[in-house]
DNA sequence: AATGAATGAGTCTTCATTCAT
DNA sequence: AATGAATGAAGACTCATTCAT
């Protein structure tokens, strides 16, 4: 019931956009756009994709526009419940929580790779106030980090002269991985949410006693 | 004559494309294809922006592709020569040649902010032997970082346990400056490259004795 | 129960189409009709004016012709009734029964505006048989103007040199009210009647002695 | 070089959209508007009928409103470069110049017979600033005969008790002769213009003492 | 080198209509 | 009688590209 996750791990809510043609055609969405992108991507083909007719996607979807907006809902809603459930989850010290976090935040461009990869680079054809909501959802989630690398500075946990720069810095290293990471390749995303947790902690140095 | 640089340093050699009105195409296309992608833009709306007949385009590119294979060779060497002019002029110490590295390759998002974002967002759509090219010429680049790595690794100046995922983040975090920066911020170029320098020597884990 | 009317005059039979929905969509059919044309008004917009299902259209209507027809025939049946009981009613002179026949029939034009203004100009679509209907029907209508107006000439009561094409301008300057007058405007139906009989009769010249 | 008039008589001065294709274009437009309307015409077959590509239109026109508008443009110039033509050479009294007038009106829908056609009932679909310019357009060359009814009036020659409405009534029974005029049938444009005039007369009571 | 006109394939979207329930 | 989903044809319009000059 969330098909546009590469593996099937159903810890989430109910998706936003219900009906099994609205998913095929979220779903076609997200392959043709990945692979064409935004204005590459002619409906035509996406409703090939889906086994639907180009019109009947007009009795699901006002536009285009609309269909992106339905991907980069369900990206955002997969990537902040992820991250907040392993915040829930969590060691109390700001360290646990960060390295977890991010690697709850990682683990979002390893599993739902390709919805992620269509999130980031074909955000900007969102236009008005759809781009407005998504930008909102994608600041909450952000702000999750920028409040703990704020703590962990306070506490000294953090020692990084650029807390700024280096909570961008995380987030983006991390969207990078949905680029390279390929499902049954040498990591499991374990390993990738180990491992850029560490990358992280390093980043913002908090390693050492 | 390298209209495409936001602040003018000429310390580069030749551009790859001459001819003036050549390079007003590739800076109309920069600004099209940076607003609105490349499949997006119009090569009517970029010829208007370049001050330029549509048909005349075509006497100077053989099509779409190449003006994209254009900007993009412009846009790999000069990040090359930002590099390569920065280690010549580096010291000795590994450290220190990785952090003048990292400072050059991100002021080149700084500098060249928009065909900056332009490779990176458009480089998608290049096809075949263009797309290879390009490709190889990036690596070239990449494999500059790659073996400062493995070097000080070697010889422990470096100890992140993780040099490959370590080396794609330096690289992917400088990448994004570009989308925040902005000339005339808050932060000069030289900042920018100062504070880039001593994320990356925290993230490979190069920092303190 | 004859809601194309604009103001409400039961003097009429029973209309050619019944069922509360039917009437609802012929209504809402005036509506878009009028306002955007046969073939710019879309059955989608019309349903939703009519409040009712677009599907549901279909179990009252063949197709969108046959609401066209639908509406023609309401138009037809009223104006022809109007005129019918005004000559009923009418004085035994030539020129009173002309008088009062032009005075019904323009009155159609400012009681039944907007259905009216539907019949004049969207006729040109009705096709095959729906349109020669609809003609006979008009015709009957125009046949009594014709026969007075004969009548007239023969025994001197008019005395224009040009009968036929003065028919067709009394016919055809009634039309035109429509298009200006404005319920609530500067003449009430009655004075619309009134000015039309004598400028009609001026039009035959059966004016003066 | 008026081709959308149907007996050439060349009186008239420039014709406001130049160009061949241009001109077939609107020839063509004339056609599919008059037969199926503005709305029911596919910009397809209107290029087929000027034997033109589909795609070349937009070449000459940015849009099927502007094709409309071009239509119209040519429309009202015709009518009103026909009745100031007619006025110039008209003799002194007012009845004589308001019979010249109301045939050279009438004469403009008897020669323009199919554009003046379109030009009543396509005029509707007219959007903004282009529907403002038309209506000025027409209101100029009504206004020529709202002045000549002040005038009669004032000095007696029109005895019509009813001279706002006479106007239109006079206009529009002008109008409706496109709708059964044929070339070359019973009647010669000159003897529609003498019949009209007479009608005219008698409508606004200025025939004999 | 430069242009304006031309083209065919393709875009998103809307339409009237039908079907299954 | 009523509905929501489905469909194929067609809509206006834009595109990258070519041609003749």
């Amino acid at each position: 019931m969330f098909p546009l996750m590469e593996n099937d791990r159903s810890f989430l809510g109910p998706p936003p956009v219900s009906s099994e043609v609205a998913q095929a055609i979220l779903q076609s969405a997200v392959n043709e756009f990945s692979e064409r992108g935004f204005h590459g991507a002619s409906l035509r083909q996406l409703a090939l994709g889906a086994g639907v007719t180009l019109s009947n996607i007009y009795n699901y979807f006002p536009g285009k526009q609309e269909i992106l907006l339905g991907v980069l809902r369900e990206a955002v809603a997969a990537q902040r419940a992820l991250v907040e459930a392993a915040l829930a989850e969590a060691e109390d010290s700001v360290a646990d929580r960060f390295v977890d976090a991010v690697g709850a935040f990682v683990r979002y461009y390893v599993v739902y790779r390709q919805i992620s990869i269509v999130a980031t680079s074909e955000f900007r054809y969102l236009e008005g106030d759809y781009r407005r909501e998504i930008v909102a959802g994608r600041d909450r989630t952000q702000g999750i980090f920028t409040r703990l690398l704020d703590e962990g500075i306070a506490d000294g946990t953090f020692r990084t002269p650029f807390p700024h720069e280096a909570t961008l810095a995380v987030l983006t290293m991390c969207g990078a991985v949905s680029a390279w990471y390929r499902p049954g390749g040498a990591l499991t995303p374990d390993e990738v949410a180990r491992h850029y947790g560490r990358l992280s902690l390093a980043l913002v140095e908090g390693l050492g006693e």
